[in-house]
DNA sequence: ACCTGAACACCGTTCAAGT
DNA sequence: ACCTGAACACCGTTCAAGT
């Protein structure tokens, strides 16, 4: 049985993560646990290490923006819905500054890992619906697509917002011809 | 003045920290000084901050590849140049292994701004090679192809290599039509 | 002019003691 | 059953004292 002052501990510590990793990635825990209002050993019994509760916020907005890709497909044709989805993703995680960055080598990895399997069914979709109408090159792969942007986001924080052009020349890599 | 010393004592922890960093990406400060035969105080005299230090081993590697260049453009068609070029970039930032995910944010800005100009003259160089001889559309822009080779060697320390194939999809989007 | 190394403030994490 | 918060080992960095 858990006690509901445990359950309001994990949701109060993930609002707090979530709020000061968006402004400041190298937050401490210790900071963390103070803002969400609980001693240290509570932070580390929801969340046993560092990387664990900043892969639960990557988690949760990963989640936040699969989610959207249905209500893309219905409004525009896959490529447009694509580039559409895409700058969303990147927008996002230029938000989140400093979380992509603040995870070590490790854990960036599982985060990757993690997160696979959604994104990659997401841009599946997509691709799907490219493949079907003819607008998409047949042997388009959806995991180098999602490789690739992460260069994009890397990009987006530049002075210089290139994102847009690289995407565009990404695109004309997977139309068909 | 500079005493011989202090000249020696510098480029020993240069040695230091390449070896050290190369196993792992997260060596102490102080490790590497005891590596390094130093004092904690020589080593924060030669190099400020943690970054400074990693950003010196990283520029010395960036230097080392794009030397290479000239080399392979008097052996190899443009486009196949630029597919040596860049995969030698990867296996070589593989190699550094840590070093690049153990800068935070602001450094890894930091040592893209510095390593810049040299890398962006290196694919420059095989880029207007390429123009000139018709096999590179006129359009390719240098920037737009480095900041993906950031996506490149994050895929090659995927336990399937994929670089390779991303680097060709890349060189098809270059490619003249 | 340069070096050493003890010391400082702070980090992630643990664990005895409470309720 | 869960929580608090002092404590631990260690981090990056500083600075008095030496040569």
């Amino acid at each position: 049985m858990v006690r509901s002052d445990a359950r309001e501990n994990r949701a109060r510590i993930l609002a707090a993560a979530r709020e000061a990793l968006a402004a400041d990635g190298s937050t401490s825990m210790n900071q963390i646990g103070q803002r969400a209002g609980v001693g240290a050993g509570t932070l580390y019994r929801n969340f046993p290490t560092r990387d664990d509760l900043l892969l639960a916020v990557y988690e949760a907005e990963v989640e936040r923006i699969v989610a959207a890709v249905p209500s893309l497909l219905d409004l525009h044709a896959p490529l447009e819905a694509l580039r559409r989805w895409t700058l969303d993703l990147v927008a996002a995680m230029r938000a989140k500054h400093g979380l992509g960055d603040a995870l070590g080598s490790v854990a960036h990895q599982a985060a990757n890992d993690r997160s696979h399997g959604p994104v990659i069914q997401a841009i599946s979709t997509i691709f799907e619906a490219g493949k079907a109408d003819g607008s998409i090159r047949r042997d388009a792969d959806p995991g180098d697509f999602l490789q690739f942007t992460s260069a994009l986001w890397r990009a987006a924080s530049a002075p210089d917002d290139r994102a847009p052009g690289m995407l565009d020349l990404l695109l004309d890599g997977l139309r068909a011809r």
